[in-house]
DNA sequence: GTTTTTGCACTGACCAGTCAGTTCAAATAT
DNA sequence: ATATTTGAACTGACTGGTCAGTGCAAAAAC
């Protein structure tokens, strides 16, 4: 029941509307936020009816859980994959590290209105889906404190370093920096992006060569 | 006429109003965002009537564009601050990025409601404020950029760093990890994140010692 | 023939912004 | 001293518009 559909998704009927729906609503979302969006206009963006909207979800902040659902989703899947392929192949945790970063620039760059209504949204209260944010944004910093804990055991990193909190400055280093050159300096490359942020974490631009 | 009263510059009535309403607004709508926050919202919790807004402020969106030249201000005034001390002491320039995030930490440890606004609304686009965001944010990464380009200057940042890249991401780097911090583990101190960043920054995560 | 979508009219809550009227402290007059 | 005036600051009921969500019959799609 449910779900089932094939590796890539959208074979259903149902499926097709729900994911041209998700477009609409990340893109005006981000955009203006979720308040200041209007179910007319997702629908209207998504090309479908407005009844069609509400066949498909049962209300405006459903549509909104689902799509943070399936957002973070990706997202923890392709940095779990990056850290694991780094592993597979033996390199060192500051290598998986890298990787990650990598991984988390390539999905800014597919998806930056996603990442910014994530940003966006993170640290609000008293909000319907704040439970559901928790839950979404635990699973993605975890990935990262996983790779630090593992350097640390390994005596690769410091013992000194704390985990939970590093991880966090770690991905709102990517965070920030991507949200600013997708806003900014459009124009640049990934790999010119990367290759800054590689800098900044192997302390490159301070202290040591 | 009007105003005279003193230097420091909050004694009239009207100036304590305004005070109590950017109060008011800061929390409601760092909580609840801009358009899910409503003016009554803030009157009442400013514990003044609807129309003392409207006396105040010719709209909803210029009290809060007001709200936001007001916090920048103050942020860069404190980071500008902490750079010229360490410069005066003839300190390092990574000691004084070391100060700056020690200011920004502080700066976010008070104003906590603030910087969650300002991350909230910072990347989106559309919205009538957007120019006002544009330049306070600039004047905030700007200070950040000098320090990084007159350590380059110096000799004592690699001369491949990307300023304003780099900028952007260590000003993510304090962000997120103090916004976690006060979202997930408020009880930690001021020191001890301090600490934690500080170890990063100069690279003693990973690469050497 | 069942599932999904459409189109559209409707409701009721909510909310930004307005405005006629009130308050009160300081200025001026007596 | 006491009465009167002034005007900036404030009040809160009211208005006009917006929007989430509903209901449903007819049309497509499968």
């Amino acid at each position: 029941m449910e779900s089932s559909s094939a590796a890539s998704g959208g074979s259903t009927r149902r499926e097709a509307t729900r994911q041209k729906l998700y477009e609409a609503a990340v893109t005006l979302i981000a955009e203006q936020g979720f308040s200041a969006t209007t179910v007319d206009e997702i629908a209207e963006r998504a090309g479908v009816a407005k009844g069609t909207v509400y066949y498909n979800f049962a209300s405006k902040s459903v549509l909104f859980e689902e799509l943070l659902r399936h957002g973070v989703g990706l997202l923890t899947a392709s940095l779990r994959d990056a850290a694991e392929q780094t592993a597979g192949r033996g390199g060192s945790k500051v290598d998986a590290l890298d990787a990650m970063i990598r991984a988390g620039l390539v999905f800014i760059d597919r998806y930056p209105a996603f990442t910014q209504l994530y940003v966006a949204e993170l640290w609000r209260t008293n909000r319907a889906w704040q439970s559901t944010l928790m839950v979404v944004r635990q699973q993605a910093v975890a990935v990262v404190e996983n790779v630090l804990r593992e350097g640390v055991g390994n005596g690769e990193f410091s013992e000194e370093i704390d985990v939970p909190l590093t991880a966090a400055a770690l991905v709102g280093m990517v965070l920030v920096a991507a949200l600013d050159w997708k806003s900014f300096q459009p124009e640049r490359s990934l790999d010119d992006v990367h290759a800054a942020l590689s800098r900044l974490l192997q302390g490159r631009v301070s202290g040591c060569r």
